[in-house]
DNA sequence: ACGTTCTTCTGTACCGCTACAGTACGGCGA
DNA sequence: TCGCCGTACTGTAGCGGTACAGAAGAACGT
């Protein structure tokens, strides 16, 4: 059979094909009793709506927004894993909402073809990126209006965050107040430089690493804490379980890490070395994940809603679309407190060998 | 600035618009020499390379695959945790290598707008979606191929399954082997018709969950072994666990579970009444997430690979859309023991109160 | 009766690109 | 010298819609 247009209907029912158009799109523009009558030929010539792409072209807009995330999406999503599930899932449903779907923009593979370069959209969110994340300059060089998601901020782009800061620093003080004064801090390496646990050049300068760092810092500096800083990458896991043990030797009573799962690395190297947890070494983590809660013990942490994040950055890539000025965003993060800590125990490190 | 097209490149260097399209889409078609002189016009210009919207109209291809799941993306998604990531990437990451994009399919909201009918797509992967779930006859009416990942085959559409079947079979025989008489299960129920944890008239009737089942009951019911079924929601946690719980009081010597997250329940709630596993009771679970290695002790369990799925489907995709026969696909599954089970401990009926 | 306003439908001109069928011309074999 | 072929470039005709500015007639007020 031949392809249903616009055209072929209109022929059918004897109108013409921009009342047909109309009869889908602008429903105002004709009688009730005409628009009926188009759609029920429409249907029985099988025709579902005007096609997507011709409609794209004509209207100027796809009604895809892309998502640019740095790496391969196996990279860069599934090492932290659930939270990113989470918010890819809070930015499809809420664009979802006005009228948009998301399109995964992967890095460029080969000359061809390069996501960011050919692939329709109208608008990008920027995600877990770094400053030599392939694409962005396309996106920008097209004109795309984007947002920026956990990132530095950039000229130009509305940045949607968390306050990481904040959260650090409650966390940092909750460990003060309870009398910690020697503190470990297990915060996240740069994949791209490995190097030793204790370089902290190497420490990642994303938005999120730096700012916690910074928080952390801030309070346990000023409450005159002796702090012991160790880098270890996401993933392999064995590398932070080690750069954990590493940790707990120096005889920190406490241990602020930079996410749950690294906290839960220190959970199991603890339980490993005979420690307990909160009694002879606390441990906060990071996020609030659904990990969090469900360790044993569990975990004091410090909570963001990732969903709100995702919704956060659609509903401002939505006002600049509709040509409002960019605004950046901050979201609240609380420290959600656990059985992970405890007050400090004076004198751990006497046990040490 | 006035917008760059192909028109306004021709002009400036001088030839026709065909030969800018050629020097971007084509460039065995015109001389080297011009080529790069067009495209350094271009990059002058600012010009990024062809409009996608314009393109997959004139080409009639847009790109992009469009990924249906049934209900909203975070419910379909997130409930499962890492292996519905791990299926996006891997099917991303692929498509990004035939020089397509991933675009999701979220269930319609509103009259105004439905993926399944509006987005721009070339083809569809089905996930997860049910007889009921919306969008499917659209993509059918609009002629759009597609592939489903664990679904029972529908007609006309390839399937990409594992065999489910046959790794329950392997887990039951395992179980059978070491000589367990009394087995539990802990089936998936159908998040829509909640009931009673034995009644067996909820359970699931998806693909894997049938499948799985079919495949323990084959072997138990072979090897003349009791069986005790239950089943539980995904969601909440707390469900399963008490679900677990009844299961654990059956006095059975083994509990399948349709999957790790089940299994870790279980874990929890045998740890919970003081029953030690494998000693008292064993443990088996499926699809061998992160998680089965995690946990204390490590999870027995039947492995699938779900990058391998996502990238079946992908190329089984990629042949329709090149016009070959649609075959069906299904993939190994294969039993991983870890340290969950081991050989029943007779007379554990009798420990109970 | 006549101008005005609404409602309902139509005609034309694109949106920005590509497919395809040329045209022009230099080189090459006989 | 002529025909033939391959290479390099061009012209036209869409792809399937939508925006926008009419046009035609009915309804309405004075």
């Amino acid at each position: 059979m031949a392809k249903v247009t616009l055209q072929s209907i209109a022929d059918k029912v004897g109108v013409s094909r921009m009342t047909v158009s109309n009869a889908f799109s602008r429903p105002d523009q004709l009688s009730s009793e005409l628009r009926r009558k188009i759609l029920d030929t429409a249907a029985d010539l099988g025709y579902v709506g005007p096609d997507p792409a011709a409609r794209a072209l004509a209207r100027g807009r796809t009604g895809s927004v892309g998502m640019l995330i740095n790496g391969r999406v196996g990279e860069a999503f599934a090492t932290d894993g659930s939270s990113d599930l989470e918010l890819l899932s809070a930015v499809a449903d809420e664009l979802s909402a006005h009228g948009m779907a998301v399109t995964l923009l992967t890095p460029q593979l080969d000359e061809k073809f390069f996501p960011a370069r050919d692939v329709a959209i109208d608008a990008a969110i920027v995600y877990s990126c770094n400053a030599e994340t392939s694409g962005l300059a396309e996106l920008q060089q097209r004109g795309i209006p984007m947002v920026t998601i956990d990132e530095n901020p950039r000229p130009g782009i509305p940045p949607v965050n968390i306050d990481d800061r904040g959260g650090a620093r409650a966390a940092a003080q909750h460990l003060v107040d309870l009398g910690h004064r020697r503190v470990g801090i297990l915060a996240l390496q740069d994949a791209e430089k490995p190097g030793a646990a204790d370089d902290l050049s190497t420490m990642s300068v994303e938005y999120p690493e730096s700012e916690r760092m910074a928080g952390w810092r801030e309070v346990l500096d000023a409450a005159d804490a002796e702090v012991v800083t160790r880098l270890a990458p996401l993933a392999p896991r064995s590398v932070a379980a080690e750069v954990a043990a590493d940790l707990l030797d120096q005889g920190v009573t406490a241990v602020l890490c930079f996410s749950d799962v690294f906290a839960h690395g220190v959970l199991t190297t603890a339980a490993a070395r005979g420690l307990r947890v909160p009694d002879d070494v606390s441990v906060v983590g990071f996020d609030d994940t659904e990990l969090a809660a469900a360790l044993n013990p569990p975990l004091t942490t410090v909570r963001q809603d990732v969903a709100a994040k995702g919704r956060a950055a659609v509903t401002t890539l939505v006002a600049r679309l509709a040509g409002q000025a960019p605004e950046a965003v901050v979201l609240p993060t609380e420290l959600v407190i656990r059985r992970s800590t405890t007050t400090a125990r004076p004198g751990r490190q006497a046990d040490l060998p």
